[in-house]
DNA sequence: TAAGTGCGTCGTT
DNA sequence: AACGACGCACTTA
């Protein structure tokens, strides 16, 4: 049933041109649903064929763009697109929200996470949703490190992590 | 003290 | 039932 939504659900998907390659941002009716990665060999977005793109989408994806390329550069976001999380479960988004609070410039812990979704404990579980972050970049998750400044772990690759986070002046231990 | 082992804990598959 | 983008306590050398 939530599939069945999904799969009739119309998704816009654009390329976003950065100097660290081809980005690809998908739309759902509700704002932006994903943000992906360069891929390695040169698959294209898919741009529905003289399907005009809504004026609404286009705006976000100005938006989307211009946080993208700020962010990219180490420098704040000003204005976000709304942000579809719903391909998350409760938990996951509750992990997303805390995440799109870290500053440009700032980290937090994976255990200071779990602290802030008021359950110590979660910290592993805390790291998969981490893992699952649909839009990153946007959503910094790789703003989370292990204890002790130390790297932690990155689904996108560790060296955007450490590429993101040099450009923003953190400091890892290691 | 640096490096390695073991285990608790919790959401997801 | 098993597995992590963890964190601690506790060995070792």
């Amino acid at each position: 049933m939530n599939a069945e939504r999904e799969r009739k659900e119309q998704i816009w998907e654009l390329p976003i041109q950065t100097r660290d390659g081809e980005f690809v941002a998908q739309y759902s009716p509700k704002g932006l649903r994903s943000l992906n990665f360069p891929r390695e060999q040169g698959r294209q977005a898919h741009l529905p064929k003289g399907a005009a793109i809504p004026l609404e989408i286009h705006g976000w994806h100005e938006q989307t763009t211009k946080a993208l390329v700020n962010t990219l550069s180490g420098l704040p976001i000003k204005d976000f697109p709304p942000l579809d999380l719903s391909s998350g479960t409760e938990f996951q988004q509750r992990v997303w929200r805390v995440l799109k609070n870290i500053a440009c410039g700032k980290t937090l812990s994976y255990g200071e996470v779990a602290d802030e979704i008021g359950d110590r404990k979660a910290v592993r579980a805390v790291g998969r949703a981490c893992g699952a972050n649909p839009i990153p970049v946007l959503i910094p998750c790789h703003r989370v490190l292990a204890s002790k400044q130390k790297l932690g772990g990155f689904s996108g690759g560790l060296d955007w992590k450490r590429k993101l986070l040099a450009r923003e002046g953190v400091l890892l231990l290691e």
